[in-house]
DNA sequence: AATAAGGTGTTACGCAGGTAACACATTAGG
DNA sequence: CCTAATGTGTTACCTGCGTAACACCTTATT
C-alpha cells in the first residue's frame, strides 16, 4: 500500500489529491490496482473500458493486430500516463485496439463515476485530466500525418528529424529495436531494412544496431 | 441574435444553457460567432487555436494537405458538432490540419477560461463535452483501424459494410461524390475508380453515379 | 558456457496502386 | 439556357514495398 501510494503521488494526474484521499480511495475500493506480467494483455481489442487507468510503474503498448496477422505500434505509454481517458465518456466504450504490458506494469483503475466526482471536487485533476487526454488526441493527429500514406522514406525521415530536435545531436540513439521501429511506422522490417540501406548508399546516414549518424542537414 | 439563440439551443452541448446565460454571454463576448463562405478557411493548420468551436450550421471539413499537394480528409462535421475539442486544452494548442467550410457555415466560438468556468458550475455540460471529445478520439483511432496500410479493396469493402449497415440496404446512396470518397480513404481517384470496376467485373458489385449495388452477402 | 530466442541485413520476385493523359458526363452559376 | 467547372471512367507505364527465404548477429535463460 505504501509503495502504491509512493507511485501515486508522483504522477501528474493524482497530484492534487491528497495522501488521505488516495488512501481512502484505495482502501473503499474507488481506486484498484493491478500488475501485469511482462507480454501480458491488459485489455483485450472490443473488451468494455470499465475505468480510467494510470500505469503506476513499466511500459504499456497500444497496437492493432489486422486479420493477417500484422501488427502496427498505436502507442507507448509509460508510468504516470493514463489509459482509456478517451474511451470511458464515450458512448460506445471499447477498446478498439488490443493493450499489452511490455514491461512488467502496475495499473491504477478508477471507476467511471469516481472519476466525474473528482472532476466536480477537484478543478485542477480535471485540468490535469484534460490536458492529458488533449495530449493523447493530439498524438493521434500526428500518427496520421505522419505515417498515414507516406513513403517508408518520408516515415523515416520524419522520424530521424524528430529524434535528431529531441536528442540535439545528430547522432541518435535508437531507443528502442529495428523491428520496433517498423511497427511503429506500419511497415515491414525488411522494408525498413531496405530502406536504410538505400539512405547509407547515399550518404545520408550511417547506422549500426544503437544508433543512426545523419549526414545531412 | 435571435436566430443565432435558436441554432444554439439546438445543439446537444449547449442544451443545458438557459436562454438567459446563451443571450448574456453571446451579449457580453463570451460567445462569438462567425460566419464562413463555402470553402473559406476557418483554421489554416498551424494557427493557435483560442477558443472552443460549435458548429451552429453548415458542413465543416478537416483535411491535411502534404509538400506534395495530396489531400486526405481526417473529418467531416455538421451542425452541433464540435471542433478544437481536443486542441483547446492541450499544451501545443496548434491546429495539426486545414479546417475548411465545405458550405456556407456559423461557427460559435467559446474562449478557453469561460468553458472551465462552464465545466466547473454546469455537470451537464461537462458530460456533453466529455462524451464528444471521447467520439472524436475514438473517430481518430477508427480511421487508423480501418483505413491505415490497407489495399484500396480492404478501405472500400470496409464502407461498403458500414453503409449497408447504416443505410439497411443492399442499394447504398452514396452521399458524397466519388472524388471525396477517395479524398476520404486517402487513395487517388483514378486508383478507386479502377478498383470499383475490378469489383464490378467480378461480380460483386454494381455502380452509377448515384449509387452502389452490393451484388455478395 | 551453452543453447534458445529474438533481432538484423540482404536479395529476387511480383503486384497494388500512384501518375499522366484522355474523352465524356454532370453540375453550378451567370 | 449556355458555358465553365468539376466529377467520372479508362488505360499504359513504372515503382515502392510486401513476401519469402537466407545467413549472421545479439540478447535472454539455464
Amino acid at each position: 500500500m505504501n509503495e502504491t501510494l509512493r507511485l501515486a503521488r508522483r504522477t501528474p494526474l493524482l497530484q492534487s489529491l491528497t495522501d488521505e484521499e488516495i488512501v481512502s480511495y484505495l482502501g473503499d475500493g474507488s481506486f484498484i490496482t493491478a500488475a501485469y506480467a511482462k507480454n501480458g494483455v491488459i485489455h483485450f481489442d472490443g473488451e468494455v473500458c470499465r475505468r480510467l487507468e494510470i500505469i503506476l510503474s513499466g511500459k504499456v503498448v497500444v497496437e492493432r493486430i489486422d486479420e493477417s496477422g500484422n501488427l502496427m505500434t498505436i502507442g507507448e505509454f509509460i508510468a504516470d500516463d493514463m489509459l482509456g481517458g478517451n474511451l470511458i465518456f464515450s458512448r460506445n466504450p471499447y477498446y478498439p485496439m488490443t493493450v499489452t504490458a511490455r514491461e512488467p506494469s502496475v495499473i491504477l483503475g478508477i471507476g467511471r463515476e469516481r472519476v466525474f466526482e473528482l472532476f466536480y471536487h477537484n478543478h485542477e485533476f480535471l485540468r490535469n485530466y484534460l490536458t492529458l487526454i488533449s495530449e493523447h488526441s493530439m498524438m493521434l493527429s500526428e500518427r496520421i500525418r505522419h505515417y498515414v500514406n507516406k513513403s517508408i522514406r518520408e516515415c523515416v525521415m520524419s522520424y530521424l528529424n524528430y529524434e535528431r530536435k529531441r536528442q540535439n545531436t545528430n547522432r541518435i540513439a535508437l531507443g528502442i529495436s529495428k523491428k520496433a521501429l517498423a511497427e511503429r511506422i506500419g511497415v515491414q522490417r525488411t522494408s525498413l531494412s531496405r530502406e536504410l540501406a538505400k539512405m547509407r548508399d547515399e550518404g545520408l546516414i550511417r547506422f549500426d544496431n544503437k544508433t543512426i549518424e545523419l549526414l545531412y542537414d
